[in-house]
DNA sequence: ACCGACTTGTGAACGATCTCACAAGCACGA
DNA sequence: TCGTGCTTGTGAGATCGTTCACAAGTCGGT
Protein backbone atom coordinates (compact mmCIF):
# COMPACT_ATOMS: atom_id res chain seq x y z
CA UNK A 1 0.00 0.00 0.00
CA UNK A 2 2.52 2.73 1.11
CA UNK A 3 5.79 2.94 3.43
CA UNK A 4 5.42 1.32 6.60
CA UNK A 5 7.73 3.59 8.59
CA UNK A 6 7.47 3.74 12.33
CA UNK A 7 3.84 4.81 12.74
CA UNK A 8 2.81 5.89 16.18
CA UNK A 9 0.25 4.73 18.44
CA UNK A 10 -1.15 8.20 18.42
CA UNK A 11 -1.63 7.78 14.94
CA UNK A 12 -2.87 4.37 14.82
CA UNK A 13 -5.56 4.79 17.33
CA UNK A 14 -6.91 7.52 15.63
CA UNK A 15 -7.36 5.47 12.49
CA UNK A 16 -9.27 3.49 14.27
CA UNK A 17 -11.54 6.50 15.42
CA UNK A 18 -11.72 7.44 11.90
CA UNK A 19 -12.85 4.05 11.10
CA UNK A 20 -15.43 4.15 13.46
CA UNK A 21 -16.77 7.55 12.26
CA UNK A 22 -16.79 6.71 8.19
CA UNK A 23 -19.18 3.03 9.44
CA UNK A 24 -21.63 5.45 10.60
CA UNK A 25 -21.76 7.86 7.68
CA UNK A 26 -21.87 4.21 5.93
CA UNK A 27 -24.85 3.80 7.83
CA UNK A 28 -26.43 6.88 7.12
CA UNK A 29 -25.96 6.35 3.49
CA UNK A 30 -23.35 9.15 3.03
CA UNK A 31 -21.13 8.76 -0.18
CA UNK A 32 -18.26 11.32 0.34
CA UNK A 33 -16.67 13.25 2.82
CA UNK A 34 -14.53 15.37 3.02
CA UNK A 35 -11.51 16.01 5.93
CA UNK A 36 -13.49 19.47 7.11
CA UNK A 37 -16.87 17.72 7.38
CA UNK A 38 -15.49 14.79 9.14
CA UNK A 39 -13.91 17.24 11.61
CA UNK A 40 -16.62 18.91 12.58
CA UNK A 41 -18.94 15.89 12.71
CA UNK A 42 -16.64 14.46 15.34
CA UNK A 43 -15.02 17.08 17.20
CA UNK A 44 -11.19 15.94 15.54
CA UNK A 45 -8.80 17.59 13.90
CA UNK A 46 -9.14 18.13 9.94
CA UNK A 47 -5.15 18.87 9.23
CA UNK A 48 -4.35 15.63 11.40
CA UNK A 49 -7.02 13.41 9.52
CA UNK A 50 -4.98 14.41 6.46
CA UNK A 51 -1.65 14.01 7.74
CA UNK A 52 -2.67 10.72 9.61
CA UNK A 53 -3.47 8.74 6.14
CA UNK A 54 -1.10 10.27 3.94
CA UNK A 55 1.29 8.42 5.76
CA UNK A 56 -0.53 5.18 4.27
CA UNK A 57 -0.82 6.47 0.86
CA UNK A 58 -2.97 9.21 -1.20
CA UNK A 59 -7.34 7.77 -0.46
CA UNK A 60 -8.19 11.11 -1.06
CA UNK A 61 -9.46 13.07 -4.64
CA UNK A 62 -8.60 16.67 -4.73
CA UNK A 63 -11.40 19.35 -4.51
CA UNK A 64 -13.85 16.21 -3.63
CA UNK A 65 -12.84 14.83 -0.77
CA UNK A 66 -13.32 10.62 0.49
CA UNK A 67 -15.27 8.09 -0.93
CA UNK A 68 -16.55 6.87 2.36
CA UNK A 69 -16.49 3.35 1.04
CA UNK A 70 -13.42 3.52 -0.64
CA UNK A 71 -11.84 4.97 2.83
CA UNK A 72 -13.12 2.27 4.59
CA UNK A 73 -11.48 -0.43 3.07
CA UNK A 74 -8.48 1.08 2.67
CA UNK A 75 -8.51 1.88 6.10
CA UNK A 76 -9.38 -1.82 6.97
CA UNK A 77 -6.45 -3.42 4.77
CA UNK A 78 -4.29 -0.77 6.55
CA UNK A 79 -4.93 -1.83 10.44
CA UNK A 80 -5.26 -5.30 9.64
CA UNK A 81 -8.42 -6.00 9.85
CA UNK A 82 -8.72 -8.25 6.68
CA UNK A 83 -7.16 -11.21 8.03
CA UNK A 84 -8.63 -13.08 11.15
CA UNK A 85 -6.83 -12.65 14.32
CA UNK A 86 -6.52 -15.67 16.70
CA UNK A 87 -7.29 -15.12 19.91
CA UNK A 88 -6.51 -16.35 24.01
CA UNK A 89 -8.33 -15.34 26.37
CA UNK A 90 -6.44 -15.96 29.87
CA UNK A 91 -8.62 -14.84 33.14
CA UNK A 92 -11.92 -15.42 33.02
CA UNK A 93 -13.24 -13.88 36.07
CA UNK A 94 -16.42 -11.38 35.41
CA UNK A 95 -13.74 -9.12 33.37
CA UNK A 96 -12.68 -11.67 31.21
CA UNK A 97 -15.78 -13.75 31.04
CA UNK A 98 -17.60 -9.44 29.62
CA UNK A 99 -14.57 -9.66 27.28
CA UNK A 100 -14.93 -12.51 25.79
CA UNK A 101 -18.62 -12.23 24.92
CA UNK A 102 -18.04 -9.31 23.72
CA UNK A 103 -15.67 -10.30 21.21
CA UNK A 104 -17.90 -13.61 20.69
CA UNK A 105 -20.79 -11.36 20.10
CA UNK A 106 -19.13 -9.33 16.86
CA UNK A 107 -18.25 -10.66 13.64
CA UNK A 108 -15.04 -8.57 13.81
CA UNK A 109 -11.71 -10.16 12.53
CA UNK A 110 -10.68 -11.35 16.11
CA UNK A 111 -11.88 -14.74 16.93
CA UNK A 112 -11.50 -16.77 20.09
CA UNK A 113 -9.81 -19.59 20.10
CA UNK A 114 -8.65 -20.39 23.31
CA UNK A 115 -9.40 -19.94 27.40
CA UNK A 116 -7.76 -20.50 30.51
CA UNK A 117 -8.49 -19.71 34.06
CA UNK A 118 -7.07 -21.20 37.47
CA UNK A 119 -10.49 -21.85 38.92
CA UNK A 120 -11.11 -25.24 39.30
CA UNK A 121 -14.76 -24.73 38.66
CA UNK A 122 -14.36 -23.54 35.77
CA UNK A 123 -11.44 -25.59 34.07
CA UNK A 124 -13.15 -28.27 31.71
CA UNK A 125 -16.55 -26.08 31.01
CA UNK A 126 -17.09 -24.26 28.12
CA UNK A 127 -17.55 -20.74 27.47
CA UNK A 128 -19.37 -20.39 23.58
CA UNK A 129 -18.03 -23.75 22.21
CA UNK A 130 -14.18 -23.08 23.73
CA UNK A 131 -13.34 -25.46 26.68
CA UNK A 132 -11.46 -23.79 29.62
CA UNK A 133 -7.97 -24.98 29.85
CA UNK A 134 -6.34 -24.67 32.97
CA UNK A 135 -3.60 -21.77 33.21
CA UNK A 136 -0.53 -24.14 33.65
CA UNK A 137 -1.25 -25.16 30.58
CA UNK A 138 -0.81 -22.45 28.34
CA UNK A 139 2.30 -23.56 27.45
CA UNK A 140 1.44 -26.45 25.76
CA UNK A 141 -2.21 -25.08 24.37
CA UNK A 142 -1.34 -22.27 22.38
CA UNK A 143 0.97 -23.04 20.22
CA UNK A 144 -1.67 -25.89 18.85
CA UNK A 145 -4.67 -23.23 18.38
CA UNK A 146 -2.41 -20.39 16.10
CA UNK A 147 -3.48 -17.87 18.75
CA UNK A 148 -1.29 -14.78 18.06
CA UNK A 149 -3.22 -12.26 20.70
CA UNK A 150 -3.60 -12.55 24.09
CA UNK A 151 -6.05 -10.95 26.77
CA UNK A 152 -4.64 -10.48 29.64
CA UNK A 153 -7.77 -9.97 32.33
CA UNK A 154 -6.46 -12.03 35.71
CA UNK A 155 -5.75 -11.20 38.72
CA UNK A 156 -2.72 -8.32 39.57
CA UNK A 157 -1.08 -11.15 41.37
CA UNK A 158 -1.31 -13.65 38.72
CA UNK A 159 -0.65 -11.62 35.53
CA UNK A 160 3.37 -11.07 35.75
CA UNK A 161 3.31 -15.47 35.45
CA UNK A 162 0.80 -15.78 33.20
CA UNK A 163 2.23 -12.96 30.77
CA UNK A 164 5.95 -14.74 30.62
CA UNK A 165 4.43 -17.86 29.87
CA UNK A 166 2.53 -16.36 27.26
CA UNK A 167 5.90 -14.80 25.83
CA UNK A 168 7.49 -17.88 26.09
CA UNK A 169 5.45 -19.82 23.85
CA UNK A 170 5.31 -17.58 20.84
CA UNK A 171 2.34 -14.90 21.45
CA UNK A 172 3.15 -11.93 19.07
CA UNK A 173 0.77 -9.27 21.00
CA UNK A 174 -1.07 -8.93 24.68
CA UNK A 175 -3.75 -6.95 26.07
CA UNK A 176 -2.95 -6.45 29.16
CA UNK A 177 -5.90 -5.85 31.42
CA UNK A 178 -4.49 -5.93 34.99
CA UNK A 179 -3.68 -3.05 37.22
CA UNK A 180 -0.01 -4.00 37.15
CA UNK A 181 3.29 -2.73 35.99
CA UNK A 182 4.39 -6.05 33.36
CA UNK A 183 8.06 -6.50 33.26
CA UNK A 184 7.25 -6.37 29.02
CA UNK A 185 9.28 -9.37 26.73
CA UNK A 186 10.81 -7.89 24.11
CA UNK A 187 9.35 -10.24 21.44
CA UNK A 188 5.87 -9.34 22.49
CA UNK A 189 4.26 -5.87 21.52
CA UNK A 190 2.10 -5.20 24.71
CA UNK A 191 -0.69 -2.89 25.61
CA UNK A 192 -2.73 -2.17 29.15
CA UNK A 193 -5.89 -0.94 29.27
CA UNK A 194 -6.37 0.61 32.70
CA UNK A 195 -9.48 1.48 34.36
CA UNK A 196 -7.89 2.36 37.30
CA UNK A 197 -5.38 5.02 36.13
CA UNK A 198 -7.86 6.41 34.69
CA UNK A 199 -10.17 6.92 37.48
CA UNK A 200 -7.73 8.58 39.58
CA UNK A 201 -6.91 10.51 36.74
CA UNK A 202 -10.23 11.97 36.77
CA UNK A 203 -10.22 11.86 40.74
CA UNK A 204 -7.63 14.66 40.37
CA UNK A 205 -9.30 16.88 38.66
CA UNK A 206 -12.32 16.80 40.53
CA UNK A 207 -10.03 17.43 43.67
CA UNK A 208 -8.29 20.52 42.29
CA UNK B 1 1.58 21.41 48.41
CA UNK B 2 2.43 23.14 45.26
CA UNK B 3 1.53 24.23 41.76
CA UNK B 4 -1.40 22.99 40.11
CA UNK B 5 -0.61 24.39 36.84
CA UNK B 6 -2.00 22.31 33.66
CA UNK B 7 -0.53 19.07 34.49
CA UNK B 8 -0.93 16.86 31.72
CA UNK B 9 -2.58 13.41 31.35
CA UNK B 10 0.61 12.01 30.47
CA UNK B 11 1.80 12.72 34.14
CA UNK B 12 -0.84 12.02 36.11
CA UNK B 13 -1.42 8.66 34.62
CA UNK B 14 2.60 7.61 35.50
CA UNK B 15 1.67 9.37 38.89
CA UNK B 16 -0.78 5.79 39.35
CA UNK B 17 2.10 4.23 38.23
CA UNK B 18 4.43 4.99 40.52
CA UNK B 19 1.71 5.13 43.49
CA UNK B 20 1.50 1.67 42.90
CA UNK B 21 5.08 0.92 42.29
CA UNK B 22 5.90 2.00 45.70
CA UNK B 23 2.99 0.21 47.39
CA UNK B 24 4.56 -2.83 45.94
CA UNK B 25 8.10 -2.11 47.89
CA UNK B 26 5.57 -1.07 50.57
CA UNK B 27 4.47 -4.73 51.00
CA UNK B 28 8.22 -5.56 50.56
CA UNK B 29 9.03 -3.63 53.38
CA UNK B 30 11.31 -1.49 51.36
CA UNK B 31 11.65 2.18 53.16
CA UNK B 32 13.62 4.13 50.95
CA UNK B 33 14.36 3.93 47.05
CA UNK B 34 16.14 5.94 44.70
CA UNK B 35 14.51 7.30 41.06
CA UNK B 36 16.91 4.99 39.32
CA UNK B 37 16.29 1.90 41.32
CA UNK B 38 12.61 2.66 40.95
CA UNK B 39 13.15 3.35 37.34
CA UNK B 40 15.33 -0.33 36.90
CA UNK B 41 12.98 -2.46 38.69
CA UNK B 42 9.80 -0.95 36.92
CA UNK B 43 10.72 -0.43 33.52
CA UNK B 44 10.42 3.46 33.68
CA UNK B 45 12.82 6.59 33.03
CA UNK B 46 14.43 8.08 36.17
CA UNK B 47 15.10 11.29 34.99
CA UNK B 48 10.76 11.57 33.90
CA UNK B 49 10.30 10.37 37.51
CA UNK B 50 12.19 13.35 39.13
CA UNK B 51 10.44 15.61 36.35
CA UNK B 52 6.79 14.42 37.15
CA UNK B 53 7.42 14.80 40.45
CA UNK B 54 8.93 17.96 40.47
CA UNK B 55 5.97 19.63 38.99
CA UNK B 56 4.26 19.07 42.61
CA UNK B 57 6.86 19.99 45.26
CA UNK B 58 9.91 18.26 46.69
CA UNK B 59 9.53 14.85 47.98
CA UNK B 60 13.22 13.51 47.90
CA UNK B 61 16.19 14.29 49.57
CA UNK B 62 19.46 14.81 47.62
CA UNK B 63 22.12 12.05 48.47
CA UNK B 64 19.47 9.73 49.82
CA UNK B 65 16.20 9.33 47.48
CA UNK B 66 13.00 9.25 48.52
CA UNK B 67 10.94 7.70 51.77
CA UNK B 68 8.37 5.20 50.66
CA UNK B 69 5.96 5.66 52.89
CA UNK B 70 6.25 9.77 52.64
CA UNK B 71 6.14 9.54 48.82
CA UNK B 72 3.12 7.15 49.12
CA UNK B 73 1.05 9.70 50.71
CA UNK B 74 2.24 12.44 49.14
CA UNK B 75 0.90 10.89 45.57
CA UNK B 76 -2.10 10.03 47.45
CA UNK B 77 -2.98 13.30 47.96
CA UNK B 78 -1.67 14.68 44.91
CA UNK B 79 -4.00 12.64 43.01
CA UNK B 80 -6.80 13.43 45.62
CA UNK B 81 -7.30 9.90 46.73
CA UNK B 82 -7.54 11.02 50.04
CA UNK B 83 -10.95 11.53 49.95
CA UNK B 84 -14.05 9.55 49.01
CA UNK B 85 -15.50 9.75 45.75
CA UNK B 86 -19.02 8.82 44.56
CA UNK B 87 -19.72 6.88 41.56
CA UNK B 88 -22.60 6.49 39.37
CA UNK B 89 -22.60 3.33 37.30
CA UNK B 90 -24.69 3.70 33.94
CA UNK B 91 -25.09 0.35 32.33
CA UNK B 92 -25.27 -3.23 33.72
CA UNK B 93 -24.25 -5.26 31.07
CA UNK B 94 -21.81 -8.12 31.74
CA UNK B 95 -19.12 -5.02 31.47
CA UNK B 96 -20.91 -2.92 33.84
CA UNK B 97 -21.47 -5.69 36.33
CA UNK B 98 -17.61 -6.41 36.26
CA UNK B 99 -16.80 -2.90 36.50
CA UNK B 100 -19.46 -2.60 39.59
CA UNK B 101 -18.02 -5.20 40.83
CA UNK B 102 -14.49 -4.69 41.02
CA UNK B 103 -15.11 -1.26 42.33
CA UNK B 104 -17.10 -3.03 45.48
CA UNK B 105 -14.31 -5.37 46.11
CA UNK B 106 -11.43 -2.64 46.70
CA UNK B 107 -11.69 -0.21 49.74
CA UNK B 108 -10.27 2.09 47.64
CA UNK B 109 -11.54 6.07 47.57
CA UNK B 110 -14.02 5.21 44.81
CA UNK B 111 -17.91 4.01 46.16
CA UNK B 112 -20.42 3.22 43.96
CA UNK B 113 -23.87 5.45 45.10
CA UNK B 114 -26.05 5.20 42.03
CA UNK B 115 -26.48 2.54 39.77
CA UNK B 116 -28.51 2.06 36.08
CA UNK B 117 -29.58 0.30 33.23
CA UNK B 118 -32.66 -0.03 30.67
CA UNK B 119 -33.42 -3.90 30.93
CA UNK B 120 -36.55 -4.49 32.94
CA UNK B 121 -35.56 -7.47 34.51
CA UNK B 122 -32.39 -5.61 36.11
CA UNK B 123 -34.47 -2.32 37.17
CA UNK B 124 -35.60 -2.59 41.08
CA UNK B 125 -33.30 -5.31 41.77
CA UNK B 126 -30.53 -4.57 44.16
CA UNK B 127 -26.42 -4.71 42.97
CA UNK B 128 -24.41 -5.17 46.26
CA UNK B 129 -26.52 -3.31 48.34
CA UNK B 130 -27.85 -0.79 45.81
CA UNK B 131 -31.11 -0.47 43.86
CA UNK B 132 -30.57 -0.38 40.24
CA UNK B 133 -32.73 2.32 39.15
CA UNK B 134 -33.98 2.79 35.41
CA UNK B 135 -31.84 4.95 32.76
CA UNK B 136 -34.10 7.26 32.09
CA UNK B 137 -34.12 8.59 35.89
CA UNK B 138 -30.48 9.52 35.45
CA UNK B 139 -31.52 13.48 35.91
CA UNK B 140 -33.85 13.01 38.56
CA UNK B 141 -31.73 10.86 41.08
CA UNK B 142 -28.20 11.66 40.29
CA UNK B 143 -28.71 15.07 41.98
CA UNK B 144 -30.06 13.05 45.48
CA UNK B 145 -26.90 10.74 45.37
CA UNK B 146 -23.61 13.41 45.01
CA UNK B 147 -22.36 11.65 42.64
CA UNK B 148 -19.56 13.48 40.88
CA UNK B 149 -18.22 10.89 38.37
CA UNK B 150 -20.27 8.27 36.24
CA UNK B 151 -18.97 5.15 34.70
CA UNK B 152 -20.66 4.71 31.17
CA UNK B 153 -20.58 0.89 30.15
CA UNK B 154 -23.69 1.15 27.65
CA UNK B 155 -23.74 -0.24 23.47
CA UNK B 156 -22.60 2.29 21.30
CA UNK B 157 -26.48 3.20 20.51
CA UNK B 158 -27.20 4.37 23.92
CA UNK B 159 -24.15 6.16 25.06
CA UNK B 160 -24.62 9.47 23.42
CA UNK B 161 -27.39 9.42 25.33
CA UNK B 162 -26.95 8.58 28.61
CA UNK B 163 -23.31 10.92 28.17
CA UNK B 164 -25.69 14.17 27.31
CA UNK B 165 -28.08 13.30 30.49
CA UNK B 166 -25.20 12.90 32.73
CA UNK B 167 -23.88 16.25 31.94
CA UNK B 168 -27.20 17.93 32.32
CA UNK B 169 -27.88 16.75 35.77
CA UNK B 170 -24.08 18.11 37.01
CA UNK B 171 -21.28 14.94 36.70
CA UNK B 172 -18.14 16.31 36.53
CA UNK B 173 -16.32 13.51 35.16
CA UNK B 174 -17.27 10.29 32.59
CA UNK B 175 -15.45 7.50 32.47
CA UNK B 176 -16.35 5.92 29.26
CA UNK B 177 -16.13 2.10 27.82
CA UNK B 178 -18.42 2.19 24.82
CA UNK B 179 -16.65 2.05 21.61
CA UNK B 180 -17.79 5.45 20.00
CA UNK B 181 -16.33 9.05 19.48
CA UNK B 182 -18.28 11.70 22.10
CA UNK B 183 -19.60 14.45 21.63
CA UNK B 184 -18.08 15.95 24.83
CA UNK B 185 -19.58 18.63 26.83
CA UNK B 186 -17.46 21.48 28.37
CA UNK B 187 -18.55 20.56 32.21
CA UNK B 188 -17.49 17.40 31.73
CA UNK B 189 -13.74 16.04 32.07
CA UNK B 190 -14.24 12.84 29.81
CA UNK B 191 -12.54 9.86 29.55
CA UNK B 192 -12.56 6.97 27.10
CA UNK B 193 -11.16 3.43 27.61
CA UNK B 194 -11.91 1.31 24.52
CA UNK B 195 -10.46 -1.97 24.31
CA UNK B 196 -11.27 -2.34 20.62
CA UNK B 197 -9.01 0.32 19.37
CA UNK B 198 -6.03 -1.11 21.60
CA UNK B 199 -7.13 -4.55 19.64
CA UNK B 200 -6.80 -2.97 16.19
CA UNK B 201 -3.56 -1.24 17.31
CA UNK B 202 -1.94 -4.82 17.81
CA UNK B 203 -3.88 -6.44 14.74
CA UNK B 204 -1.59 -3.48 12.74
CA UNK B 205 1.46 -4.41 14.01
CA UNK B 206 0.78 -8.24 13.54
CA UNK B 207 -0.08 -7.94 9.81
CA UNK B 208 2.97 -5.56 8.72
C1' DA C 1 -11.23 25.50 -23.14
C1' DC C 2 -11.26 28.15 -19.32
C1' DC C 3 -12.62 29.95 -14.63
C1' DG C 4 -13.86 29.70 -9.86
C1' DA C 5 -14.79 27.07 -5.83
C1' DC C 6 -13.28 23.59 -3.36
C1' DT C 7 -10.12 19.97 -1.24
C1' DT C 8 -6.09 17.27 -0.68
C1' DG C 9 -1.30 16.56 0.54
C1' DT C 10 2.68 18.77 2.68
C1' DG C 11 6.68 21.80 4.16
C1' DA C 12 7.47 24.82 7.83
C1' DA C 13 6.27 26.84 12.34
C1' DC C 14 4.84 25.78 16.68
C1' DG C 15 4.17 23.31 20.93
C1' DA C 16 4.43 19.42 23.97
C1' DT C 17 7.16 15.75 25.85
C1' DC C 18 11.28 13.37 27.00
C1' DT C 19 16.34 12.88 27.71
C1' DC C 20 20.73 14.59 29.00
C1' DA C 21 23.94 16.39 31.91
C1' DC C 22 25.21 18.90 35.79
C1' DA C 23 24.99 22.18 39.80
C1' DA C 24 23.13 22.06 44.39
C1' DG C 25 22.49 19.49 48.42
C1' DC C 26 22.64 15.75 51.87
C1' DA C 27 24.85 11.83 54.69
C1' DC C 28 28.43 9.63 56.53
C1' DG C 29 33.08 8.67 57.90
C1' DA C 30 37.78 10.30 58.78
C1' DT D 1 35.30 20.21 59.99
C1' DC D 2 36.09 18.68 55.68
C1' DG D 3 35.91 15.45 51.70
C1' DT D 4 33.79 11.72 49.16
C1' DG D 5 29.94 9.52 47.11
C1' DC D 6 25.55 9.54 45.99
C1' DT D 7 20.96 11.62 44.57
C1' DT D 8 17.76 15.15 43.66
C1' DG D 9 15.91 18.98 41.02
C1' DT D 10 16.43 21.49 36.71
C1' DG D 11 17.99 24.23 32.59
C1' DA D 12 19.22 23.25 27.89
C1' DG D 13 18.75 20.40 24.02
C1' DA D 14 16.64 16.69 21.27
C1' DT D 15 12.68 14.44 19.77
C1' DC D 16 8.02 13.78 18.78
C1' DG D 17 3.30 15.45 17.65
C1' DT D 18 0.04 19.02 16.00
C1' DT D 19 -1.40 23.10 13.61
C1' DC D 20 -0.88 26.42 9.98
C1' DA D 21 -0.91 27.90 5.47
C1' DC D 22 -0.45 27.17 0.75
C1' DA D 23 0.82 24.99 -3.78
C1' DA D 24 -1.06 21.37 -6.55
C1' DG D 25 -4.95 19.19 -8.22
C1' DT D 26 -10.03 18.15 -9.21
C1' DC D 27 -14.73 19.21 -10.61
C1' DG D 28 -18.65 21.49 -12.65
C1' DG D 29 -20.49 25.25 -15.02
C1' DT D 30 -20.18 28.43 -18.89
Amino acid sequence: MAEPAGISSLTLNRLSVYLRCLRQLQDSDVTHVSSSQLAQQFELSAALIRKDLAQFGEFGIRGTGYRVDDLVESLIKVLGLDRAHNLAVVGLGSLGSALARYLSINDKPFRIVAAFDVDGRKVGHKIGHLTIHHSREIREIIPQTGAQIAVLSVPESAAQRCYDDLADCGIKAVLNFAPVQLKQAPSVRTKSVDFQINLEELAYFLSS
